[in-house]
DNA sequence: CCGGATCCGTTTCGATACTG
DNA sequence: CAGTATCGAAACGGATCCGG
């Protein structure tokens, strides 16, 4: 693969790609609320467009942060999941929700509990680990 | 200030300002290579447009991410800086680039050295509050 | 039905010129 | 120096269509 991005900055090189509400979004959803179809990614409460969700999804696959499968048993719908580099982004997408928990709570009533963010922040490590383990026992293994 | 989030989702909201390339690209330049200016901003590899520039630090000083003011003796020109919440935001950038150096190398052969990034990693916590003590110290007490 | 592709009006971007 | 104004280009996103 050649090489797609603009700047020479690594962390901007990353920009060109977690720098997009949209793959953001679809990596968040399949991290944390077990999307997987494309079905999936559209019914999600952010209600992202077709179009913008297929181009979206092909990015993800070129740069390998994601990769599409097809049940044996089911040639109709595709199965998308996160690949070891897509899953290396748990980290960043954990440590982006304590910063929201932390700094906009007010707007957001119903979301995790101090308690439940507390839990997260005490053992992070473990955490992410733990969601990253969880994560390939039920995708990778068919 | 009223809700300005379009989704309840707490990880969704703070997409709503992270996940934007101008948006990262000028919090990763003023806590990592000192931007602090107008004209810093654009001088920079990146080269922002100005009113892209201009746009995007409206919103992050409404959103007080980030602060501006003048120096006393100096009228002329804006200095920003990270205000409590953005410097908040220095694990996730922090993340993001050691999962764009372990990655992306291949695309980067002037980013940090391998040993760099494993001193960062073995001491993540520390690494971290290093670099929110010295921007405190540096832009927090003229 | 599912997974897209296409069309098309609307919004946003971004390069440059310009102003206080 | 710190932004606005302008304007063509690009991206968005809602609706619809289409192959399997």
């Amino acid at each position: 693969m050649e090489n797609k991005f603009r700047s020479s900055c690594p962390v901007t090189s990353a920009i060109d790609i977690v720098g997009d509400k949209w793959t953001l979004v679809i990596i968040k959803q399949m991290l944390t609320e077990d999307k997987k179809t494309f079905k999936g990614f559209t019914e999600s409460s952010e209600a992202i467009a077709t179009n913008i969700l297929s181009s979206r999804l092909k990015m993800l696959e070129e740069f390998q942060i994601i990769k599409k499968e097809k049940l044996p048993n089911n040639k109709k719908v595709n199965i998308y999941t996160l690949t070891e580099k897509g899953l290396a982004l748990a980290p960043t997408i954990i440590e982006l929700t304590i910063w929201s928990t932390d700094n906009f709570r007010n707007y957001h009533p119903d979301m995790y509990s101090g308690d439940q963010i507390k839990m997260i922040k005490n053992d992070k490590e473990n955490y992410i680990n733990l969601l990253i383990k969880n994560y390939k026992e039920k995708n990778w293994l068919k």
